[in-house]
RNA sequence: GGCCCAUUCGUCUAUUGGUUAGGACAUCAGAUUUUCAUUCUGAAAAGAGGGGUUCGAUUCCCCUAUGGGCUACCA
């Protein structure tokens, strides 16, 4: 069998969004199952979309993702140039072989003309296509004398390069994932293979470049399914092999219609960026998933099952069982929804799995975010009391501040659950108790305080929730007893000193 | 409009002719809990519709409907 080769090829015209890491995992996914090499390939024939730091942006995003390229710009490789810009001699001497064999044409319509045909056809309910039935009425090589075409050649007059479409011939594509796909190259149009500016489109380019790069599979996004037949009698005209095709389902958005944008997003509040983006022309910033808090296997996890399902019930895998188990006949037909509350179940997961000193040290530097230095066993003991409730690390501070920081000020409905006017008076006393407690220890105030509810009659509630709400300035929280372990006797009785003071000279 | 592709619980999906159609997320209920959360238990929830083929169709074929993609000198 023939080398498993495959190539993850954006487009250096923005950020690389949720599809277009899941396009590049499968790839690479799929190179690995079969010890094959996985290339990448900048795409930049379109000078005026091009967007700086696009290219740099997604390579940083393979890298975060653990997907490393084999081949690709500052990766190196046999079969480079791997950015197209770098590529033009190459494609120049293919689009030569092409017109000479009749495969090819010059056409001279410029775009306003072409227009005011669109428009045309458009009054009249119809679509214009270029193509066999109507290529013969229009302006170019096919209709010229040779010597004309060569002088408005010699004349520098604008001209594109278009494919000579076969008149009509049902053409079988095989695709991996969808099976066998029926087209007549009559419905297909004469596409432009080079544009004016003599760049070649992405058809040209990409057929040539997967053919010189030895690629054995090309696994891309369904959008690019339409364009299979071109692509197909590229190969044909060149006299090439063709490598097997996949078109991957689309990602869909959350709710309603069409495929996910970069929108969606930040309506919903979730982000559709593998990182942080900040658009050089607008300056609007896109939040990412490595800066949301998301852990990549998490991301790569959840990413890789949206579309595909080694067909059991497991569905937390690393990279490793994921490269084990990727088939394409795996992957589905249909597109996938994206759901943010799965995205963050997945987090929670990878979150709970991680032994509890990799926590600490990660949640000892959002700690520093915070402005918060305390010792090592300290926050690993929070950690460990705070872990199960967090979906991200992030949330683990959310969850315990009152470890750190005293409260300033309690929760309104707080106050009113848990303030009764004796209330002062009981925590007056138990203050004495915390003095009294020899040992300052969860277990030791446990028995302590209940003995000492006992002896009032008091509901255990009833003096909980206010020494909660001293503790924490609301009601969530670890248990109470541990939190007073943890703030020591001066700490802990300071909290309820406050509460009283505040409490007291206030109208409740 | 034309061409192509798709269609199982709200969502992601399993089941490739014979299953009480399974799991997960979300939802709801109960248990645990001093509180919030976690956790545990349980419930509700699906084969778009219509024709075939077959002893038997979610599974194969056709039609319709719906959804999606493409229809640029963008990729």
């Amino acid at each position: 069998m023939k080398k498993v080769k495959v190539r993850f090829a954006p487009s250096p015209t923005g950020p690389l969004h949720l599809g277009g890491v899941r396009t590049a995992l499968y790839n690479y996914l799929f190179a690995k199952r079969y010890q094959g090499d996985f290339i990448l390939r900048i795409e930049d024939t379109d000078q005026e979309r091009f967007v700086p730091g696009a290219e740099g942006y997604i390579l940083k995003a393979l890298q975060w993702c653990g997907i490393e390229p084999d081949e690709g710009p500052s990766y190196g490789g046999n079969y480079g140039p791997y950015r197209q810009s770098e590529r033009k001699e190459i494609y120049k001497s293919h689009i030569e072989q092409l017109l000479k064999t009749g495969h090819a044409y010059h056409a001279f319509d410029t775009p306003e003309v072409l227009e005011t045909l669109r428009e045309a056809a458009h009054l009249q309910g119809q679509v214009f296509t270029y193509n066999a039935r109507i290529r013969e009425q229009l302006d170019n090589a096919l209709n010229l004398h040779s010597e004309e075409v060569a002088e408005r050649l010699a004349r520098g007059l604008p001209h594109v390069i278009r494919f000579k479409t076969p008149i009509s011939q049902p053409l079988k594509l095989h695709d991996e994932i969808r099976g066998q796909i029926s087209v007549d190259t009559r419905t297909l149009d004469d596409k432009i293979l080079v544009k004016s500016d003599g760049m070649p489109t992405y058809h040209l380019a990409n057929v040539i470049d997967d053919h010189l790069m030895r690629i054995s599979h090309v696994i891309r996004g369904e959008e690019w399914l339409p364009a299979m037949p071109i692509h197909l009698l590229l190969y044909r005209a060149f006299g090439w092999e063709t490598p097997q095709f996949a078109h991957l389902p689309l990602i869909l958005k959350p709710e309603g219609k069409g495929k996910l944008s970069k929108r969606d997003g930040d309506r919903l509040d979730f982000p559709v960026l593998p990182l942080r983006w900040k658009d050089p022309h607008s300056g609007a910033i896109s939040q990412g998933y490595r800066d949301a808090g998301y852990f990549s296997e998490a991301f790569i996890n959840m990413i890789a099952l949206l579309g595909w399902n080694p067909g059991g019930e497991q569905e937390l895998f690393s990279l490793e069982s994921l490269i084990k188990k990727f088939s394409l006949e795996k992957v589905n037909k249909s597109g996938a929804h994206f759901s943010k509350e799965k995205a963050q179940w997945f987090n929670q997961q990878y979150l709970q799995q991680k032994p509890l000193e990799e926590l600490t040290s990660l949640f000892s530097q959002e700690l520093k975010k915070h402005k918060i230095y305390a010792e090592n066993h300290y926050v690993q003991r929070v950690v460990e009391a705070i872990r199960d409730r967090a979906h991200f690390i992030h949330e683990i501070w959310d969850q315990s501040i009152y470890f750190f920081i005293p409260p300033d000020s309690y929760e309104e409905k707080a106050v009113k659950k848990a303030w009764r006017p004796d209330t002062a008076s009981y925590l007056d006393q138990l203050k004495d108790l915390l003095q009294a407690t020899e040992n300052f220890t969860a277990n030791h105030l446990r028995e302590n305080i209940q003995v000492f509810v006992k002896a009032r009659q008091l509901s255990f509630g009833r003096l909980m929730q206010p020494l909660r709400l001293a503790l924490v300035g609301a009601l969530y929280g670890a248990d109470v007893f541990f939190i007073m372990e943890m703030l020591g006797r001066q700490e802990s009785t300071q909290r309820l000193t406050r509460l009283c003071k505040v409490l007291s000279t206030s109208k409740h």
